[in-house]
Formats: structure tokens, C-alpha cells, sequence
DNA sequence: CCAATACTCAAGTTCATGCTTAACTATTCA
DNA sequence: TGAATAGTTAAGCATGAACTTGAGTATTGG
């Protein structure tokens, strides 16, 4: 069972706006630090601390050619998150067919 | 296809650690705000504002019986959360599988 | 009815994070 | 070689979010 220790780092990496949309970005291909900074009426500088942290929580990945910085999503990077929330979907699920059946059983005795 | 204005708020929700604990919590099953402080080295009142912020975001539901007020996880909450995380997986995937298919192509013309 | 419990709310403080500035390195190209 | 491009890094500022304090309401039990 995944806790949140397992996905903290991740989750706090794509919850700030900015980064959000990069990764938002970076689903529609690779693409180098002046691109991903285009969008954003910030300096270059923030643009790339953002993608440091990204890179940081393993959610992007980067190599240098010559003097361009290209980024790509990590197809792993995502997976724990994923996996995390669908645990708790399926957990809470299961809680409301306890409930449900909880529910019946009274319904039973009643009639 | 969502995007990060769509998941924004409930990220930044169980962004926060004590948040995440809560929701880990929750998952176990029902819990009342004095259950769900009790682990926590914070005070009352500080627990209650966490449990506001994830009640704001779709991810929790309560209601109040007497004096006491009971949470759970709502079921829905989670859903989009998930599926902006699978888009984004299944988009990285494809991009993998163009990548492969290009490299496999400029490896038959090698030969 | 009084005390204890369970929670609510408002106001003020503190601290982390995001942002900018500015100075720097490395690469490309004319 | 010199100028432009692409990115890196460090230092400091500033805003917002998390937290505390303190005072309040509503409910329960003896």
C-alpha cells in the first residue's frame, strides 16, 4: 500500500500552476527550456527552477546538446501518483459497498 | 482532453503532507475532526482549516450529527485527478511508440 | 443547570516557496 | 574573434499559506 511519503514529493511538484501547465505542455512532445518559458510572462530564471524541481521529483527528464536544454516527461514519473490515487478510489468504493450492504441488512430485519 | 485548470484546486489540496495523511486516513474508513487531529502534532483549530480546504475541493464530505461532525472520502473526488494523470501517461506512452517507430525506420535505411 | 465535550471562527504571526535581479559559463555563428 | 544565443546559479525579496491563540457556540451527560 502506497503512502503519501511515496508521492509527496511528486504531487507537491505538479500542484504549483506553473509546473502544472509545463507538464500539461510536455505531453504534447519534447520541447527546450525557451519554449516552455515562451508561455509564461516570467523570467527565464523561474522557468527554470521549475523545471529543476519537475526534474527533481523524476516527473521530467532532460539532456543538454551543445547548449540547449530538451525536456520530456518521464514515463515512470507519473505512475506512483497514479497509483496512489487509484488505491484510494477503489478503497473508498469498497466503503460504500460495505455501506450499501450494511443497508440492506437493516432493510432485511425491518420487514 | 482536461487540463490543469481542471485539477488545479484539488492538487493543490492533497498537495500539503498533513492533507495527504488525512486523506490516508480517511480511506480506512469514516473518521470524526477530533479522530482525524489526533495524529497530528498541530492544534485543533489547524486540522479543521486542512479538513476545510479538502471539503472546498470535492475530496471530502461531512456532515454534523449532534456536536460531531463526521467525514469520508467522497467518491467522485479523486476522478478527475486520475484522469488528467492518465491522459498524461498514455500521451507519454504514444510519444514513446512514434519515437520507436521513427528509430526503427531510420535504422532499416541504414541497412 | 453546570461542566465537559466537540467544534467554529477571526485575527495575527511566521515561514516556505516562487519570483526577480544580476553576474556567470558554454556554445554557435558570422 | 567577437557578438549573440541558451542556459545556469546565487542572493535577496515578498507574498501567501499554514499555524497558533483566544474567544465563541452548540450539544451532551451527570
Amino acid at each position: 500500500m502506497l503512502n503519501y511519503s511515496d508521492i509527496g514529493e511528486s504531487l507537491r511538484a505538479i500542484a504549483d500552476p506553473t509546473r502544472g501547465m509545463i507538464v500539461d505542455q510536455l505531453c504534447r512532445g519534447p520541447a527546450t527550456v525557451s519554449e516552455l518559458a515562451a508561455p509564461f510572462a516570467l523570467t527565464f530564471a523561474a522557468v527554470v527552477q521549475h523545471i529543476q524541481v519537475l526534474e527533481h521529483a523524476g516527473i521530467v527528464v532532460s539532456q543538454k546538446v551543445g547548449r540547449v536544454r530538451t525536456c520530456r516527461l518521464e514515463p515512470k514519473g507519473l505512475a506512483p501518483l497514479a497509483k496512489w490515487i487509484e488505491q484510494r478510489r477503489t478503497m473508498v468504493e469498497r466503503q460504500l459497498d460495505r455501506l450499501a450492504a450494511y443497508l440492506n441488512e437493516e432493510d432485511a430485519k425491518d420487514t
